[in-house]
RNA sequence: GGAGGCUUAGCGAAGUGGCCAAACGCAGCAGACUGUAAAUCUGUUCUCUCCGAGUUCGGUGGUUCGAAUCCAUCAGCCUCCA
């Protein structure tokens, strides 16, 4: 399948030279004639991602990136969202069944990524050679008949073949409904209509996905179709065992309103030592030559944390833009020298918008235990007299250690405002109105 | 359909009539040391009006001066037999 795009002129040596350097590719079907495919046009491919919330989190990014890394080369993606498979639920990587969502909430969560998924790759508005395509699988998954999917999808997959497919052998012990067992066909059935409608010779994924995917070479193969390619990439892991993507409050969500742009930059910059060279390769578009000079930066002082900057900058870039980083540049600085008592009364409403906030009455001098709870800086009152008496609360920066200390108006900044903070970390904001 | 076993705090797992708000491990939170890292060490993790009190050990109801521990019953899970 070729498409009517010219093909930029960079080899297909150089991008998958490039996602071998970042460590990129897990595994990959055929991979010379892959590559000579590459190099000799405009490939399009796919990824699916599924709606399983209303928000992309970072878990998304490596494939949402990598795709973007072939669209710079000059091939095709296409986003596709699971508007259809999303109703069912796959068990890829799950050792419990998913809870079914309706259709509206699916639908709406469709809607939502793929309104994310737009910002990251060029639909035609940038300079991209090839422009992206978005689509959703209920296009097709929702007008097909039981009676055609069964005779014209299922009748190529024998029941032996499924239940050799790690996701379901790993589920047969504990049991696994018809519902998600069916799920690989659905997704090799979105292969099989992107090949042929889109001409989408390449599907990429996660590592959990190559059971999917190959049952979706499988089944293009079987209808005479060939030339197609499956590649997965790594499960992102850190070195200390911890799982990827998760901070202090849950899931990093790519969804601002969700994790604001300063806790996303946060989240970067807390990389581990040992994981933030692996990270700029995989969640940059750095060149190899950047990304070895701050390796070597990184190695001769790791204490500079020039790595961990750089990786924050770059990705919450990506994300929300050059004002976020920016804004949370800003935030940091004044968070993390203690002075932020001496910003100005602007300046501090930007350095707290992001803040857990709540608000208080201006007549009131309550207990700083009280306001802790209230501020949901602590979950109990008790909670809140341990963190006091151990030197973990502070007041506007000062250090609090009195169970009996009140706030008073002359503790509050520009009169309306109290910043708390529980740790290193933890801020939280307490506005006093009326 | 029959026989037996299991259900303890966020998770795993001790405890089998009072010394149990319940060992221990993990995870979480905080402190120290640091570089907003890792590792390590220390404290802590049901709630409150906190040197005291209240409510917990699948649900309910009993026995007992006293139960997570005994009995009955209901629910869920597991193993073996049919």
């Amino acid at each position: 399948m070729t498409t009517e795009h010219e093909h930029t002129p960079i080899e297909a040596n150089a991008l998958l030279d490039d996602l071998e350097y970042r460590g990129l590719i897990y595994q990959v079907t055929h991979r010379e004639e892959l590559q000579k495919k590459l190099s000799e046009e405009s490939v399009t491919l796919y990824n699916g991602f599924d709606p399983t919330a209303d928000s992309l989190h970072i878990g998304h990014l490596l494939p949402v990136l990598t795709m973007r890394r072939f669209q710079n080369a000059g091939h095709r993606p296409i986003a596709l969202v699971g508007g259809g498979t999303g109703m069912i639920g796959d068990p890829s990587g799950r050792s419990t069944e998913r809870s079914l969502n309706t259709a509206d909430t699916v639908a709406d969560w469709t809607r939502k990524l793929q309104n994310q998924l737009s910002r990251f790759l060029d639909f035609g508005e940038g300079d991209a050679a090839v422009p992206a395509k978005m689509v959703s699988n209920y296009d097709w998954l929702g007008p097909i008949t039981m009676i055609d999917f069964l005779r014209d999808v299922g009748k190529n997959f024998t029941v032996n073949y499924m239940l050799a497919k790690d996701s379901v052998d790993s589920r047969l012990a504990n049991g696994i409904s018809f519902t998600e067992f069916s799920y690989m066909i659905l997704q090799a059935y979105d292969f099989q209509r992107l090949h042929e409608d889109e001409g989408c010779s390449l599907q990429l994924g996660g590592s959990d996905q190559w059971g999917n995917i190959t049952a979706g070479l499988d089944l293009i193969g079987k209808n005479g179709g060939g030339d197609a390619y499956g590649m997965t990439m790594p499960l992102v892991t850190k070195s200390d065992g911890k799982k990827f993507g998760k901070s202090e409050s849950g899931a990093v969500w790519l969804d601002r309103s969700k994790t604001s742009a300063y806790t996303f930059y946060q989240f970067w910059i807390n990389t581990d030592d040992a994981d933030v060279i692996k990270f700029l390769k995989y969640f940059t578009f750095l060149s190899r030559e950047e990304i070895e000079a701050l390796e070597t930066e990184h190695l001769k002082a790791p204490e500079k944390r020039v790595a961990q900057r750089e990786l924050a900058r770059r990705v919450t870039e990506l994300v929300h833009g050059a004002d976020a980083v920016e804004s949370a540049e800003k935030i940091t600085a004044a968070l993390f020298s203690g002075s932020f008592a001496e910003l100005n009364e602007a300046d501090l409403a930007e350095a707290l918008a992001d803040m857990p906030s709540v608000t208080a009455d201006a007549s009131s001098e309550p207990l700083l235990i009280d306001l802790l709870v209230e501020a949901g800086a602590a979950p109990s009152k008790g909670q809140a007299r341990k963190d006091i008496q151990s030197g973990a609360i502070s007041v506007n920066g000062e250090k609090r250690t009195s169970i009996e200390t009140t706030i008073g108006a002359e503790d509050r900044l520009h009169g309306t405002t109290l910043v708390l903070r529980r740790g290193k970390k933890n801020y939280y904001v307490v506005k006093f109105e009326g």
